[in-house]
DNA sequence: CGACGACTTGACGTGTTTCAAACGAGGTGG
DNA sequence: CCACCTCGTTTGAAACACGTCAAGTCGTCG
């Protein structure tokens, strides 16, 4: 992980990011951690790295992914501003991370983070709520992956991304059309082909590739099944 | 969750489930929490529900799954003695827990569980290992869920059972058809079909349709790619 | 302006689903 | 003990959604 050449000042604006409460774990590695800025496809770490540190987005997009050897490449998560990454069971990463779009992110030793719950108990409990809001979130994940047609892949991934950036009904992705096939299982061009379905079916406009107006939300509801 | 009705005595051996040191919370669940037998199909808690327990799988199989409105079904774990599940981010559950065969559990309260972690370092350590055991186990499954062809999809399920199950060349599945095929994002055809094509393949033995016998594992390693 | 990368569109092939039927084991009742 | 049912599983034939291969478009940057 050579990018940890540029790591900046160990200081970060907080963001609050799960539930109504402040953000603990976010405000305890921003305050604690080391902070820096990536460019886009920049690896944070690879699989079978030493898990040495928990990062937390700043701003832009970060992805996980596993390649398998013939090349297919699946996305565990898309991970956005104020999102907390890393947690690993063992010593090591089993998934890679990389920059989706030029970011800046934060990251803490896991061991000084540690020392630091076990005597801060708000802290403990924030760490563990961002593990299994993570955990809910790949189950959602998993179930999006199962047998579901490309129209409710991405008819559900549009909405998601929405609730995530704001629930504005207009999202600027931050991810090509492959990282999008990769995270729901398809092709390039059945996203694409989908994507384009979806607005001659009046759901949504695409101005440029990567921005996208949701016009009829119920449509999209109804889509997303 | 009716089946409450039916809790036992507060006692359960304890089985090591996780790393090569003790199992703290497998420990504590059993020697803090009530212990129930289930039947087959037996439902252990609904989506929805509120995330009052953490459980832990003495003997049998659990499966956590979440179905759709029109009824198409994706699980998103199988859990085999020595699990601990039931993690939620909020109050609620957002799956839903059922027994796969006749089963015992041992399910312990949030709140004295999280009391206990509180004080006790080495079982909040242990918390946070089953916890994130259980994302790397969902991150696993995702990957295979993404677009992997059935054939690599069942030969990696196989595998993983095996190994689960000990190791040992001949499997005993506690799951029917329709679950493995819930599971995998695949049919129940295509999932019998693919188990006698690779049993055509030598690579497999089907005994009975539960009972397989991994003939040649070398084989299946490379069909699991 | 030209070249490159990202995206879209088209035609075709195929793996998986769908629909349908048959099979087998286990259980019950006559 | 056999007939008969049921449930889970296997097998077959046909339809379809998505993948593959290939070309074309668009925007961006040098």
């Amino acid at each position: 992980m050579n990018a940890f050449a540029r790591i900046e000042t160990p200081y970060t604006p907080v963001t609050p990011a799960i539930g109504r409460g402040a953000d603990r774990l976010g405000e305890t590695i921003g305050l604690a951690g080391a902070r820096m800025r990536l460019e886009r496809n920049a690896e944070i770490y690879g699989e079978g790295d030493a898990a040495e540190f928990v990062y937390r987005v700043v701003s832009g997009a970060v992805r996980i992914s596993r390649v398998l050897i013939d090349g297919r490449r699946q996305i565990g998560a898309f991970h956005l501003a104020g999102d907390v990454f890393g947690f690993e069971p063992g010593e090591e990463h089993r998934f890679s991370a990389e920059a989706v779009s030029d970011c800046e992110i934060v990251l803490i030793g896991r061991p000084a983070l540690l020392a630091l719950a076990a005597r801060d108990g708000e802290l403990a409990r924030s760490l563990w709520e961002h593990a299994t809001a993570d955990l809910a979130r790949a189950h959602d994940h998993m179930v999006l992956l199962g047998r579901r047609s490309a129209t409710e892949k991405v008819a559900t991934f549009l909405l998601d991304m929405a609730a995530r950036e704001g629930s504005r009904d207009r999202i600027e992705l931050p991810m090509s059309r492959y990282d999008i096939a990769d995270y729901l299982g398809l092709t390039i061009e059945t996203v694409s082909r989908t994507l384009t379905q979806l607005e001659s079916r009046r759901a949504i406009e695409l101005t440029e590739a990567r921005r996208i107006a949701l016009r009829d939300r119920g449509a999209l509801d109804r889509l997303a099944a």
